[in-house]
DNA sequence: TACTTTACTCTACAAATGTAGAATAATATT
DNA sequence: AATATTATTCTACATTTGTAGAGTAAAGTA
């Protein structure tokens, strides 16, 4: 299921946290923050949709993900990022690489990856 | 603006066309498609969020994006990538071969780019 | 010209979302 | 124990979204 903005923007924070409690969560958005009530509403939500659960340590609860980023993203980006660059993985490639400012380091990285996968794709 | 759910998909029917009359646009979703209204409405409010423009043609138009694909891109998707792969190119590299059964060709297409890259961040 | 089709707008409404106060329960502090 | 703090739920409500029928105007056609 596709999330709506702001529970998808929750479950950023949550996926770049592992977990957290939901004052953690709250101190991850900028100010001026929501209410406690309204993260605790979200949460809920979530966690009736299956996208969160949670492990309780005494009376509060340390949420955590369900949905795994990658599983989530090949459900509902992956098939935009297709139709937004054609299709191509070259052009969304250069996309990224554009926008992300990557290190030499990195940029070589990428390259022999590339490298690797030309030299499985031939035999 | 970051647009909802149906908004977003009827943006990308109506990206990948370049434009389209509304009756072209309600041809790409699969069946059971919406009804015309639907889509008409879903228009209205795309154009007042200055997210579609139109060209008359006699009495119908002709929709067109007045957001490029990759602005909305850049401003909304490019951050949920990032904290998906945690910045890391290799990550990224190895989720998109997996993902895209790319061609011997578009990964020599890639490999350029990434070289071209390189060169630009020596200089 | 009368009738049909086409294209769009207006109105409507249910569902989902975003937001948070009030209430409650559990825990900690004095 | 009495009080303050914290964590969560319940309730509420305005807004946005998703969806489409009914109405209207323009264009095509018999």
């Amino acid at each position: 299921m596709k999330l709506a903005k702001a529970e998808e923007q929750l479950m950023e924070y949550l996926w770049s946290m592992e977990k957290g409690f939901m004052k953690d969560i709250l101190e991850c958005y900028p100010d001026p923050k929501p209410a406690a009530t309204t993260i605790a509403t979200m949460l809920k939500r979530l966690a009736e949709k299956g996208f969160v659960a949670y492990k309780l340590f005494g009376n509060s609860r340390e949420y955590y993900p369900l949905i795994a980023k990658t599983d989530y993203f090949s459900a509902h980006v992956n098939g935009l990022i297709k139709n937004f660059f054609n299709n191509s993985a070259s052009q969304f490639a250069s996309f990224f690489t554009r926008e992300t400012d990557l290190s030499t380091t990195e940029l070589e990285e990428l390259k022999k990856i590339i490298e690797q996968e030309i030299k499985n794709k031939k035999k």
